[in-house]
DNA sequence: GGTTGACTTAGAGTGCGGTCTAAGTTCTAG
DNA sequence: CTAGAACTTAGACCGCACTCTAAGTCAACC
């Protein structure tokens, strides 16, 4: 029962995802400590969950799934023993970006390609 | 009834798609000139209809929705007085996918970030 | 102190992009 | 000629990640 922090739409502004998300979120157990509450009901987020939703939308934007997630949270709520084991499961993560960056750079270039040849019929 | 090319499992092969994926993309319109039949059932892929299929893995894998995908097959199918419409279409998708590799690029560096940190934390 | 709007929960519903099933037909190797 | 694998269709089903609903509670302003 804490009075301090923003309300659940305030995160929402702040993180750029819906209440209904945050939520949802919170319910999947992606929360690391758990939200705060004020009077017992109304959800009360610091600035240090906000800081750990804006991490978790880095992780979604990169097309982590949310049981990985899940995963990395546990991890996380383990403390400092699950250092390596944090390690690596993001490097693991990061050969995933690493591949979808380039598979799409690469349909870029296509994509540029075929840009660059109705360019050329339009100016014809 | 074509006698020449490829079956449905051969193209699968070569497109990197499951035949299940092939049938839907046909039934979805995505096909352009409609899959040639042998014996007036089984399909018969020739080599330009897996390379119009390798483009459209290339709009999807940079998320271009199947219904954006059909918009521009159906331009395509009018042809030559829609290459400024498909340019068009194709511009804006640009855009999307340049934000998307940024948006990528940037959460990589964030989880860039954790994971020198847990090196530090790991190798103390 | 009342009303209006934001909040709560559990659980149902949605949209997307496939993916699978069932029942039947066709091809191919022996 | 026949067995079995690969194909056909229409349509049902699935997993994911939300997104919304209903019924009720709480808060903030006039």
């Amino acid at each position: 029962m804490i009075d301090t922090g923003m309300s659940i739409s305030e995160a929402a502004d702040r993180t750029g995802l819906s209440t209904h998300t945050l939520r949802y979120y919170e319910r999947e157990g992606l929360m690391l400590g758990g939200v705060g509450r004020a009077s017992s009901t109304h959800r009360r987020y610091n600035e240090s969950d906000i800081t750990w939703v804006i991490f978790l939308t880095k992780l979604r934007s990169t097309a982590m799934p949310i049981s990985r997630v899940r995963e990395y949270v546990d991890l996380v709520r383990l403390g400092g023993d699950s250092t390596r084991a944090r390690l690596a499961l993001l490097l693991e993560h990061r050969k995933t970006v690493v591949a979808q960056l380039e598979e799409m750079t690469n349909s870029l270039a296509a994509i540029d390609y075929k840009i660059a040849t109705y360019q050329q019929e339009v100016s014809k």
